[in-house]
DNA sequence: GTCTATAGCTGGATAGAC
DNA sequence: GTCTATCCAGCTATAGAC
């Protein structure tokens, strides 16, 4: 293919390009596919303007991390709105791109300080909220809190949701169905069945703020 | 640091080197550290050597991939001889330097067909023989694997310790400590106290073979 | 804001001497 | 088996024209 180029009206879109495109260099070919060169073509810009936007490649990554992990603790917050927020929790971890993309930024974050910084301060202040609410909500459920505090639980359901994805990511998926069956259960077993997503939980949102 | 020579005595340890040299860069600053020059440099090895051993950057990383691959199955296999599998399964899977690799491995293997393929085809062949084993054992502790398939349990605890892992990699670890205990009840309830290794299966696993 | 040009480095891989 | 030397590609980052 020719490098995209943009039309000479749509002025400095050029960042949301660059960061656009990074995200789905991560996504088809991992963070170590994603060069200044390779992200500039891939957003039909040039090379310089990566960094005219930002400092250095780092910074590329960090912005666009920030951007994903604002919309991600978005979708959390009204998720613990829902009347079934450990449904909700367990289709927001077992979203695919949310979950390879969190991969590829961890894989980068293992050896790069300024990013693994990062990671750590968001990943503290979702778990602390998640735990926080999901303590009261579990109590609600009249779960015995002492057995199975809220923090067990959640990273339960995390940590065998992403540990299912990457392996189906590998096309290895002995088990899985058996797996997913008995975490469904459990949460059938607190919450009843799964019913799609509420519409009302995001007005009443809306009104308390 | 200079670069380590080696003795002049030590004759074809080059491939040994190179490939514990590999280990270790991929430990300690993650896969994209390891280049042809690097390794090579870290090894006490002349660079022309790493393409004398190996056909290229990609056949390295498999053959050192295969090594682990073979002794971690070997010590799966000890693990289900022993009178308490589920523990040692769960102290198998909670080992720092084993997980780390891994997911270097799976990050790698993200975008590099080759590893892609050997990695799929050993967690396939690894995960076939845990259910197998673990289905017969569970059985006979009286567990209902109607409910609780034998897979399920395994790919809850493997998932749960690798993202707690992961986690704690970042310095992130809220409900780490609460998680833990859950799952360990959960053990002990099924085999009781953790023992120290039973130095008996490994002598009754060679006279059976 | 956008571009060209370029400096300076590191990478994979090979040819050929010893 | 081991080494030197080398080719060529790709990378980050900056200076400076427009």
């Amino acid at each position: 293919m020719p490098p995209r180029r943009r039309s000479p009206t749509d002025a400095t879109e050029s960042r949301s390009a660059l960061l656009a495109a990074t995200q789905r260099l991560m996504l088809e070919e991992g963070y170590a596919a994603v060069s200044s060169r390779r992200v500039a073509a891939e957003a039909g810009v040039n090379v310089a303007l990566v960094y005219y936007y930002f400092d250095n490649m780092d910074e590329l990554f960090i912005a666009l991390y920030r951007h994903g992990a604002e919309r991600n603790l978005e979708r959390v917050e009204q998720a613990l709105e829902d009347p079934q927020p450990l449904w909700r929790l367990w289709e927001l971890t077992y979203d695919f791109s949310t979950n390879a993309l969190a991969m590829e930024f961890m894989a980068l974050g293992n050896h790069r300080r300024a990013i693994k910084a990062e990671i750590a301060a968001y990943s503290r202040k979702l778990r602390t909220l998640q735990i926080e609410r999901f303590t009261s909500i579990l109590e609600g459920y009249g779960v015995d809190l002492q057995r199975w505090p809220a923090a067990s639980l959640i990273l339960v359901m995390l940590g065998t949701s992403r540990f299912l994805q990457l392996e189906e990511s590998f096309d290895v998926e002995i088990g899985h169905a058996d797996t997913v069956a008995v975490i469904e259960r459990q949460i059938r077993d607190l919450e009843g069945e799964r019913q799609p997503v509420s519409k009302v939980a995001t007005i009443s949102l809306r009104r308390s703020s």
